[in-house]
RNA sequence: GGUGGGUUUCCCGAGCGGUCAAAGGGGCCAGACUGUAAAUCUGGUGGCUUAGCCUUCGCAGGUUCGAAUCCUGCACCCACCA
């Protein structure tokens, strides 16, 4: 069998196991069945998702079997670990919409399909629905110390704050224990995998397994995913970096990972690409010797684009972004140039201000939105940074008629290096 | 309850009754440099039909030719005293 455990080990996923002695050979002995468990608390998974998918993805390609569990139920709960106050319940039909969305960006990652060691997706809600309060008390809350659980971070933290913590939050602990008591003796799981703020809820449905059936099981946390500054990783200025590409376009996803610190573009590397150690090591070399050519960047974006959005996402980023950091944009179509700039703002406006005098330059950043008044309009253009179909504008003066036009009805605008919008001329 | 201090443009913070759209810093925007990086440097940063006009300095009034600057009342914040 593959040496899973180095290989995590190696990427550096791997914060803190239940037994660092046991686990590497335990693992090595035979296929073993491992699960790792996804809030459904939007209609996408993101980058924050990433690292427990990717973890999935290489047991399995190591001969172990993945279950994702997607928690329908614990998500009508709310996880405290980590968050400092009361969450919001969602609606069972927002949950099962988000489980349903989850559930088919997972196939991406894992194969679910064929071989021995296909993933399984379950969904808690399955199991834990059909407990009664009593019975769940009876059974699984009769095995949970008060005493114990109240020394968890994640409970302490929150008894110390203002933002106080309710019973429901209190007991989500006990339901995901009782997930891995149950993945056992359903599925033979004897592994859960989660990011480091999991440990308590992992360790306690070791626990449980422990009182209630004797079983020995295992945990395995990763590391938390930060950015060298201490900042967290996936998040832009609007939002989280999704996986939908409804929600985050793939040319927007590709840039991110284009855009990552020198500093932090190993670890992403080991993290997130299926590149072999040679191939990292050699990228690892380059960002030494020569920064400048980003070839760590590059590949990084490339790898986890295709991951994600598959061949043709990727090429459609690739191509946009030659396009956006290219020069000049002139004789494309309307539809080319609605592709390429999908995630750009645009603005509709009449042809008829293209005719005549045509259209000031002033008006129409302010149309665009991109200038919020015409003096910051004014002043982007005096300082040479209004720039038309990537050609800079070089008078306030100038008007813009139908001549300028990127391709039949659109006119591409752009403020400083990177802010694009359109107008749209349709007649 | 008493006394004193405060409330300024996105934030912090200066501001003699006229020369205050209001110093300085931060942030932000643009430019240069560069690696679509960091750091650095330069310029800009209320609005408009821009030699001018309009709105802004806690709120409401008042004094004055003229107020962010003075007076009165109100609201909120801070400090000390009881």
């Amino acid at each position: 069998m593959h040496d899973i455990h180095h290989e995590l080990r190696w990427r550096g996923l791997i914060h803190q196991t239940t037994d660092d002695d046991k686990l590497p050979g335990w693992l090595q002995e035979k296929s073993r069945t491992l699960y790792a468990g996804f809030d459904p608390t939007a209609d996408s998974l993101h980058v924050g998702h990433l690292v427990a998918l990717m973890i999935l993805r290489r047991f399995q390609q190591a001969g172990h079997r993945p279950i994702a569990v997607v928690g329908g139920a614990t998500g009508m709960i709310g996880d405290p670990s980590g968050k400092s106050a009361e969450r919001n319940l969602l609606s069972l039909d927002l949950l099962q919409h988000n489980v349903d969305c989850m559930q088919q960006q997972m196939r991406r990652f894992l194969n679910f399909d064929s071989g021995p060691n296909a993933a399984l997706l379950v969904n808690n809600y399955d199991w834990l629905n059909p407990f009664s309060f009593l019975d769940f008390l009876r059974d699984i809350g009769k095995n949970f110390p008060v005493n114990v659980m109240l020394t968890k971070d994640s409970v302490k933290s929150r008894l110390g704050s203002d933002a106080g913590l309710s019973y429901t939050e209190f007991s989500y602990m006990l339901l995901q224990a009782f997930d891995f008591v149950h993945l056992n003796r359903a599925h033979s799981c004897e592994l859960q995998v989660g990011g480091s703020d999991q440990w308590g809820n992992i360790t306690a449905g070791i626990d449980l397994g422990r009182r209630m059936h004797g079983v020995q099981l295992y945990g395995m946390t990763t590391p938390l995913l930060t950015k060298s500054d201490g900042s967290k990783m996936g998040k832009t200025e609007s939002g989280a970096l999704w996986l939908s590409p409804e929600k985050t376009s793939p040319y927007q996803f590709y840039q991110y990972w284009i855009n990552v610190d020198d500093a932090d573009a190993g670890k992403c590397l080991r993290y997130f690409t299926d590149l072999s150690h040679e191939e990292i090591g050699v990228l690892d070399e380059q960002r030494q010797s020569s920064p400048e050519k980003r070839e760590s960047q590059r590949r990084l974006a490339e790898e986890i684009t295709k991951l994600v959005h598959g061949d043709s996402g990727l090429a459609k980023a690739q191509r946009a972004t030659a396009i956006l950091f290219g020069a000049e944009i002139d004789k494309l179509s309307d539809a080319e140039l609605g592709e390429i700039f999908a995630d750009v703002p645009s603005q509709q406006l009449g042809r008829e201000t293209l005719g005549g005098e045509g259209l000031s330059i002033i008006e129409a950043l302010v149309k665009s939105g991109l200038a919020k008044s015409n003096g910051e309009a004014r002043r982007t253009v005096d300082q040479g940074g209004a720039y038309i179909n990537n050609r800079r504008v070089t008078s306030a003066e100038q008007r813009l008629t139908a001549a300028d036009l990127a391709s039949e009805t659109v006119l591409v605008l752009r403020s400083g290096k990177k802010k694009y919008a359109l107008l749209k001329f349709a007649s």
